[in-house]
DNA sequence: CAAGATTGGACAGCAGAACTATCCAACCGT
DNA sequence: ACGGTTGGATAGTTCTGCTGTCCAATCTTG
């Protein structure tokens, strides 16, 4: 165990802390006092931190989504797994007229999704949301958004389709649906205040 | 403030809380024990109320972000602000690596940032994570991100342009970086699922 | 084989975040 | 005059995510 938190970077407490909430498994016990970690228990705690740090997941929601990835079968399960596990289903439930936004956008590209998905609640409790600060999205924001993600998802499975074993494959999905989330924002934000700043030019030197 | 309490929908102890650590301005005062709250009051109410259930922001950063609200002069500076002030300093520095990988992918697209921006270190360091976990995100990737995010920052700035007065540009402009993240990224992930969705058929069909 | 360090397991303690509850004196409308 | 707010202060609560301490069983090393 000291070897684990050497090569984990955490200290002891912290690893028992993490056996005892389940979100690594325990090691193959070696007498009463004693049990042997290998290098899965290392990537197990290095995915654990990076859920926490990096996508900023809460540490039930970090078991949830583990378990999710131990009892997934194939990649899709898993990333749908994850899917539900994220969103709060607690609250006020989403506006009639959201709900309508969003399904009109699905039909717009084709799309389905269980009629139950967290994420259809989950993407119209937001617009719910802005739209109760007078500052409505409107069809073209939603088709904007799901034409760069369309583009952008393409790009993404390219990646994951060389799958290897399966629950590396299943890692990999959960890995690449969680821990893109800030790159893409970070991305966001940088594209937006260039592009901002482009158009600033622009109106100045129209003026 | 039984009214505020009323019509915002959040207990009297709570708004005390609120105007306690600074997210609401105190109401005008009318006597010793009265003060008067207007519009105003309800909508920053509001606004916090978003920030923290939809953007999932902190109560003190929430504070700050409307600290820079108050304090911009221009939409560009409360978007620079909102920036600065969300992402946390701490922690490792990033890897050169990923630093190169952002920069290159910058020079790309003709964009520029502060050698010192928050979102050029909070994109490296999500670039190390990801990379850590020996899943690394490549230039395709990153590009991919970024045309992506162009695209719909053009649209997203339509909207804004529209700007009211000084404070209403702002407020929309903050609105519109941090409470349409998890919009999109609730579109993100449903177009993952029918792009995977629609690929796994493909492949059927193929076989 | 004795001495000292390490481990797993149980349990208590702690710091920060976001509320929530209680008091109290000043005051307001009736 | 008086019951019911209000603002202000202060203390308490719940939930997370760790830390710290203790102990007996065991492993290692001399």
């Amino acid at each position: 165990m000291a070897e684990l938190s050497e090569r984990s970077g955490l200290p002891v407490p912290t690893i028992k802390y993490y056996l005892r909430e389940g979100l690594i498994p325990p090691g193959d016990a070696v007498g009463a006092t004693r049990a042997r970690y290998g290098e899965a228990h290392l990537r197990r705690l290095r995915l654990v931190r990076a859920l926490v740090d990096v996508a900023q997941l809460r540490l039930d929601v970090v078991r949830s989504v583990l378990d999710g990835i131990d009892n997934a079968r194939t990649r899709h399960d898993a990333v749908g797994a994850a899917h539900m596990r994220l969103s709060r289903t607690d609250g006020e439930p989403a506006s009639h007229e959201s709900l309508r936004a969003v399904d009109e956008m699905l039909n717009r590209f084709g799309w389905t999704l269980a009629p139950d998905s967290a994420n259809r609640t989950a993407l119209a409790r937001a617009l719910d949301a802005i739209a109760g600060l007078g500052f409505p999205v409107g069809p073209d924001l939603l088709d904007a958004y799901a034409n760069a993600m369309r583009g952008a998802a393409v790009v993404e499975l390219n990646r994951v389709d060389l799958a290897e074993d399966r629950e590396t494959a299943v890692e990999h999905a959960v890995i690449g649906t969680l821990l893109l989330e800030p790159v893409l924002l970070a991305v966001r934000r940088i594209a937006e205040v260039n592009v901002s700043r482009e158009r600033t030019a622009r109106e100045r030197a129209a003026r």
